[in-house]
DNA sequence: CCCCGCGCTGGGAGCGCTCCCAAAGCGTAG
DNA sequence: CTACGCTTTGGGAGCGCTCCCAGCGCGGGG
């Protein structure tokens, strides 16, 4: 590979002058920024990102933390993510992490400062308070999108509003018996959005009047987990709700999926109500409250680049709003 | 962020020592080890990765190139890719290549080659030869997965064999006239796969003469395109045919509720096998040919990791084992 | 006529690390 | 006692880039 010495040479000018007229401002006449350029696609020459970032404190890469990478959510917003940061020149570094707590420790303490990041954005994961301050250390400036911790910036759907919002449109169609369908109770650190959304649904039924009736199928929030506890839920005939809404579209479909199997129909014996809007949920008719992870990746994206460029402290919260759509899967309930 | 010189002040060494002690062979006393890495702890010293890549040559990151994050093969493969490098020490640099030419020409001409990357994780993707050859001038080990190229090393499945596994397997149960639901014609750049399936399929109605019976609905190879291709096929009761091999198990599952929605029952009036094994497709019962993305993955890096420690060039092709599944989506025919 | 300021250029320091090489200390064989 | 080899250490060059600063030519105002 060429260096800038080897373009200098060749278009007859200095390094100093070769770097002004291929990335830097300052003055550059027109003739030798011309040679330069050519001299340059002649030789294929392509900066160094390392002596790049050495040089000038940039390294023209965010890093991103995801949990899982195989859930529909997810791999959305990592394509929202990747979309945003494609067009803003940064090069996206994807940092997978599991449960395990030895590789999540590493990450924080050596793996991240390491590269010196131009930005961080985590996804569905609550940074600890050492662990923040171990990034905040670095400079980074840091976007979590699903969870919020104080003092950085969060982009995250209302995901209690979602819930109530699923559930008041199950209370409007005359349903009373309403259940809840998947997530799990103890708000582990990578399903924040599972407890919040339970929340909206207990908040909808309370208002309604209907706190006695109440009840939560945890499972997975996959479309097995869902299936899952769906047939759980639904196999007892003497006590089987009108309608559910689940933690999300994957275990509303499984739960739909579910229901088919026990002879129920959708939604004559059995309304259902999702959140996400899931690329699958058209095909099922799934009536659902949408929430778009690509804009959510795209949000967070921006976040993060109007704080670097400002370069002043976090503390802004970006809620997207939620929306129902209204498919076919929900009805009023048989009398 | 302190640097090694501070470490090496704060041990009352030279920055040499320092540097040998933290990463580097060379000798060092047992006593100024424990001094640097005491001194290198307490100031939460880590060392620049600019910096080391600028003076070792080596970058620590192998970069990704993925044409689709939303697709399960996609996500799958990406999990093992990221699992594997996690542990190879390196980083994943994730670069999404859509369909426009403008973003691919600046990712081969200048994306990739400014990271020095130490190597190259291509997906479905076919390089050109003067991408390629762009790629080898950056002395960059390259491994393909799921397409192939001449002299580069390559991870897939043998496409042709599970899709001649999948007809078999229907054609051994008395059918005879199986069509092949989804997959484009065109041997689309990142749709390299769906052809040879197809090919797959042929031959082995072919060596069991049934060419005259060969039929194929093209459609995305995704749940929603499996639906459409499956109601397009199915809905003409006529010229109805009494299994079909799928693409892969989205487009199978997809042609599956299409096949309910026209009151078909499965298997007993159809039988489906897909290709994949694809997390839904036990709740389906899907019968299908499996391949392990993850598994796939980890064996890209790892061909990955020997090429970079022997250095030589490739072009060894690594065919992962595909196995039948049998499930309850396959029957004989009804006399 | 002198000097200031503008446009342009090149020298060279410095970013933080690694690694080559010279040199020093020391035990031991000749 | 000298010489040699082994361990240990530090000085310093160099990786490829940016950017500060000094310098140079030149036109125009005082």
């Amino acid at each position: 590979m060429s260096t800038i010495a080897d373009v200098a040479q060749r278009a007859g000018v200095s390094k100093a002058t070769a770097s002004r007229a291929l990335s830097g401002g300052g003055y550059v006449s027109e003739a030798a920024r011309n040679r330069v350029q050519a001299a340059a696609r002649d030789l294929h020459y392509v900066a160094h990102s390392s002596a790049t970032t050495l040089a000038t404190g940039r390294s023209l890469s965010v890093g991103v933390i995801m949990p899982a990478l195989d859930r529909w959510f997810f791999s959305e917003l990592l394509a929202g993510i990747q979309e945003g940061l494609l067009d803003a020149g940064q090069d996206l570094v994807l940092y997978g992490i599991g449960e395990g707590t030895a590789a999540r420790a590493r990450l924080f303490s050596e793996v991240l400062p390491r590269r010196r990041l131009d930005g961080i954005i985590a996804v569905g994961i609550q940074p600890s308070a050492h662990e923040l301050e171990r990034l905040v250390q670095v400079a980074t400036p840091l976007v979590s999108v699903g969870a919020f911790s104080e003092g950085t910036d969060a982009v995250s759907i209302d995901d209690e509003a979602a819930a109530r919002i699923a559930t008041e449109h199950l209370i409007d169609l005359g349903h009373r018996d309403v259940a809840f369908l998947g997530g799990r109770d103890d708000a582990a650190t990578h399903a924040y959005g599972d407890a919040r959304r339970l929340r909206g649904y207990r908040a909808a039924m309370d208002a309604a009047g209907l706190a006695s009736l109440t009840r939560h199928a945890p499972g997975e929030a996959t479309m097995p987990g869902g299936y899952e506890a769906g047939v759980r839920m639904l196999g007892d005939r003497t006590r089987r709700p009108t309608a559910f809404v689940a933690v999300c579209d994957e275990a509303a479909i499984g739960g739909i999926i579910a229901a088919r199997r026990l002879g129920l129909s959708v939604p004559a014996e059995l309304s259902v109500v999702g959140i996400d809007d899931h690329l699958h949920s058209g095909m099922f008719s799934l009536t659902t409250v949408r929430q778009q992870p690509r804009q959510q990746g795209l949000a967070a994206v921006e976040l993060l680049r109007r704080r670097m460029d400002a370069g002043d402290a976090g503390g802004a919260q970006h809620t997207l709003a939620s929306e129902l759509v209204v498919r076919s899967s929900t009805a009023a309930p048989r009398v």
